[in-house]
RNA sequence: UCCUCGAUAGCUCAACGGUAGAGCAACCGGCUGUUAACCGGUAGGCUGUAGGUUCGAAUCCUACUCGAGGAGCCA
């Protein structure tokens, strides 16, 4: 017999009722009596279990009712209108075979755990409701970005994950290398010699493809990339993590106006393409832990995102009568007291803040008419914050060398980055969206260690 | 990295200076439609680690380790 997919018993249930069938999977619990007993089997292909009946006829029905959490079972049966109220349906079982036994120490049990336990059981964790919900989005969220981009013509970059350069700016890398540390070789001066490492020089992961991306954006117009990001901070937050995922789009002869167009529609369609391809797992997460999730969700799409400049912001926060731990002054950073403020109390939707002061933005971005905003905009949604940020680049060589003779970045570095804008460069625009964050976003998960299958943090690589 | 809080049975917690307990899980038994099944029983602990105060420490003090929240960095 060819084994039947839970889902496809949801889905199709008029197909398989009164059929005999054949499934697989594991065991959530057995409710056993002196001769019957329920189990609830879950095969991963869907959220809801499958109840399966089975009574004393069966030869090993002694070892059936003694099956722990976690075991393996192939349960063959008639599938039969249930009369119990909490499942439309119900196996009854002719035969289930034990496929994998789970030790009765199985850390996991029907009871809810803490999310902190759980992820000292990273391995198992994808068992539990919880993360099955989490993880299955996680996976709907990343075809939804793919597809939102592929219709619209964009091209999918690879970029390195391997960078030469460790001047990209954006925080503090991870060092490759294949040289014995016990050891190093040393120059005349004492100082490691790495034209003996792997590459000939220092490299370290990539803590963005954006620079790459903007290389391959004056090819196809229209780009985007989604891969792993990692940063060495020793950042100990429930926002981030030492390894991540990020999607970059990059589009080419448009400006900050099209760059938060599309930011808005990418957003807006991968929150619809969630709620309508996961409605059991939101209406989970809705329920156990985020009870708002749904609400915020669907205003996330059924209203237009506020635009507001830097200055238009920090006028809004002097008025606001609030008592800020942190005091608002123009050029001053906004901290995450008043992003939030903004988002969640001013406003209560997304929100875009523009044209930033040009000291508290990357050396990329470019400069405005009025010589001291850059053309910025950073995405801050209720809940998480910032969400995406991003920029119109500077486009035009003068301005961007001087940029970065004055944060004294060496040019030499950058010399292909410089080369895109002497050879036929244009305006373009893009953003850096933390899936992640995203996804904490989709799912109300408060924590981005939960978000991620086995996390890496400070002090935490276990698995 | 800084600030705050926490660590007791496999899990979730109680005991707050005087013999360390409960629920769930495990194990044994009962139960003819269960749904976090139910009912009865058994076993389970150097109270995160190392010092200190005290007649006596899970409880008070110090350091460290790990975890959580807030801040910074950011996505």
């Amino acid at each position: 017999m060819i084994a039947i997919t839970i889902k496809e018993l949801y889905t199709d249930t008029e197909k398989y009722l009164n059929q005999n069938i054949l499934i697989n999977g594991w065991v959530r619990t057995v409710r056993a009596s002196k001769s019957f007993g329920f189990i609830e089997v879950n095969d991963g292909s869907y959220f809801l279990n499958l109840q399966v009946v089975y009574n004393e006829k069966l030869a090993n029905f002694q070892a059936i009712s003694r099956l722990g959490a976690g075991s393996a079972i192939t349960a063959v049966g008639l599938l039969v209108e249930s009369p119990g109220a909490k499942q439309p349906f119900e196996l009854k079982a002719a035969s289930v075979e034990i496929q994998g036994l789970a030790a009765p120490d199985y850390p996991l049990q029907k009871k809810r755990h803490t999310f902190e336990y759980l992820r000292t059981q990273a391995h198992l964790r994808p068992r539990t409701n919880a993360f099955s919900a989490v993880f299955r989005i996680r996976s709907v969220a990343s075809f939804a970005i793919h597809k939102f981009f592929q219709d619209k013509g964009f091209v999918y970059v690879h970029t390195p994950i391997i960078t030469g350069s460790d001047a990209e700016g954006a925080g503090d890398m991870f060092r490759v290398s294949t040289l014995d540390f016990s050891r190093l070789p040393r120059d005349g001066k004492g100082t490691v010699d790495f034209t003996r490492d792997f590459f000939g020089k220092e490299t370290n992961l990539t803590v963005s493809g954006q620079l790459e991306a903007e290389a391959y954006c004056m090819a196809f117009s229209k780009v985007y990339t989604f891969g792993p990001t990692f940063r060495a901070e020793n950042s100990n937050t429930p926002r981030h993590a030492a390894e991540f995922w990020m999607i970059e789009p990059e589009i080419a002869f448009a400006g900050l106006t099209e760059n938060m167009d599309l930011a808005e529609a990418m957003l807006k369609f991968i929150v619809g393409y969630v709620l309508e391809n996961t409605p059991e797992e939101m209406s989970f997460l809705n329920k156990f832990v985020d009870k708002s999730l749904l609400k915020r969700l669907e205003n996330a799409i059924n209203t237009d995102f506020v635009h507001i400049t830097y200055t238009e912001a920090v006028e809004i926060l002097k008025k606001s009568g609030q008592q800020f731990e942190y005091q608002v002054d123009w050029g001053i950073d906004l901290q995450t007291e008043h992003e939030r403020y903004i988002t969640e109390k001013h406003f209560a939707r997304p929100v875009f803040i523009t044209d930033y002061p040009q000291e508290i933005k990357a050396f990329y971005m470019r400069m405005n008419d009025d010589g001291r905003t850059v053309a910025a905009m950073d995405l801050l949604v209720p809940g998480i914050g910032e969400l995406i940020g991003g920029s119109q680049r500077e486009e035009r060589p003068d301005y961007l060398q001087k940029r970065m003779d004055e944060l004294g970045l060496n040019k030499e570095d950058y010399w292909w980055y410089l080369d895109i804008r002497r050879y036929g460069g244009v305006k373009h625009a893009g953003f850096g969206l933390g899936f992640e964050r995203l996804l904490m976003y989709l799912t109300g998960m408060a924590n981005i260690r939960d978000v991620i299958s086995f996390p890496r943090t400070p002090k935490n690589a276990e698995f």
